[in-house]
DNA sequence: TGTACATCAGTGAACGCGCGTTCACTGATGTAC
DNA sequence: TGTACATCAGTGAACGCGCGTTCACTGATGTAC
């Protein structure tokens, strides 16, 4: 069985992706290298020729997972208007389809009171995450036509996962659906982003980058 | 050995409070029995005489922790005029001492995102949970001089919870703190606590209950 | 061109360990007589 | 009053299981000669 240089480096990927949406899904205690390995085709022993151990595997796949929430954050945002695209991630974020996508979603949202838990490289990962999604907001809140109060992107941060967070828990839908609607609007109103109320597009001078 | 008629009532409260600690400081999937029982100052066997199971534990320990958090509405509060209680409310819950304090603060920061992963019963205990603090939160508000829109409750919890969720994470206190103090401020400018930014004490008409 | 060898991603049995749970037992004291 | 028995919270050995990790092995193919 001898591969040709990159089928190493496409399997360690195929790993890291089933590992991160099974850890969002099922959290660090509960995800198995084994199940992970089988869910990618493959059998357990051949893990430690990709990971030294399975705390390795899930500080790396934080890093991974992370790149689902910049991605929403592109999907939402781009080639838009300032204010329409900031308006748009925060639909986006406190969506039906994200309220149900644990597993692709955003990794605050799905695993933020367990990163004070996990090690040191774990708890980097997390913090780099979170700088990272701050530094978005708060560029985005910088240009906008009538700028709020500076370092209202934290806040804004921690609504956002807040709101998910609490949603989730819920088992009723409809009880979770309006935690986020109310959310939703609450922050909309509060960064005066007013005309995304509306059905029809606002205006506003500058891009999204 | 044979005890009088509260004694057994005795040493299951004793048990509920070192798992409620345990579960917040730990996670539910890293206290085990034996440690609980240990830390009760007994041995591991004796624990199915007060427990069918572990997820028993745990789902008793949930409704047991959310009493901390009243406690902390409480003593924040109690007997103060509405908005200073409000906002003598939000300083404490986003303050540098339940920053620390994980096994004797707020579930929700120290467990949420796991809640949606325990049991049904479990669950409806951390929405129980919810609702009830999201009830105090909204009678405090709508008892304000210039009460804000309805249904603002939600979104000062989910900041409330998010913000000291995201200070756990940080490795440096100093960035900790400066997310709480950041949504401290944000979160008392939002809610018309203006008086509540100065050393002195706001006024307003009515009392907290 | 043909052959022997080296390579190395992946396999699967085996290990040691901790945990949840079970269960026969203990032993101090209340109670029946 | 004295004695035998019942009670029952708590003990500690034992179980079965799943998991993380190790390791000798496989076997297809590239490479040296």
């Amino acid at each position: 069985m001898r591969y040709d240089a990159e089928h190493k480096q496409r399997t360690r990927l195929r790993i890291l992706r089933h590992a991160a949406a099974a850890l969002r899904r099922q959290g660090p205690q509960d995800i198995s290298v084994g199940s992970v390995m089988q869910e990618a085709g493959l059998t357990h022993g051949g893990f430690y020729a990709h990971f030294p151990s399975k705390d390795a595997l899930i500080e790396a796949s934080i890093a991974f997972m992370f790149d689902d929430s910049l991605a929403l954050w592109e999907r939402a945002a781009h080639g838009k208007p300032v204010a329409d695209g900031l308006a748009s991630y925060i639909d986006a974020y406190l969506s039906a389809s994200h309220l149900e996508a644990v597993d692709n979603g955003c990794p605050l949202a799905a695993l933020a009171t367990e990163a004070p838990r996990m090690s040191a490289m774990g708890r980097q990962a997390f913090t780099a995450g979170i700088n990272a999604l701050t530094a978005l907001l708060q560029e985005a809140l910088d240009q906008l036509d009538a700028p709020p109060p500076t370092a209202l992107a934290t806040s804004v941060l921690a609504e956002l996962v807040g709101a998910l967070t609490l949603a989730r828990i819920q088992t009723d839908v409809a009880q979770a659906t309006r935690i986020l609607e109310t959310c939703r609007l609450g922050l909309k109103r509060r960064l005066g982003l007013g005309a995304a109320f509306e059905t029809r597009a606002p205006r506003s001078k500058r891009q999204t980058p």
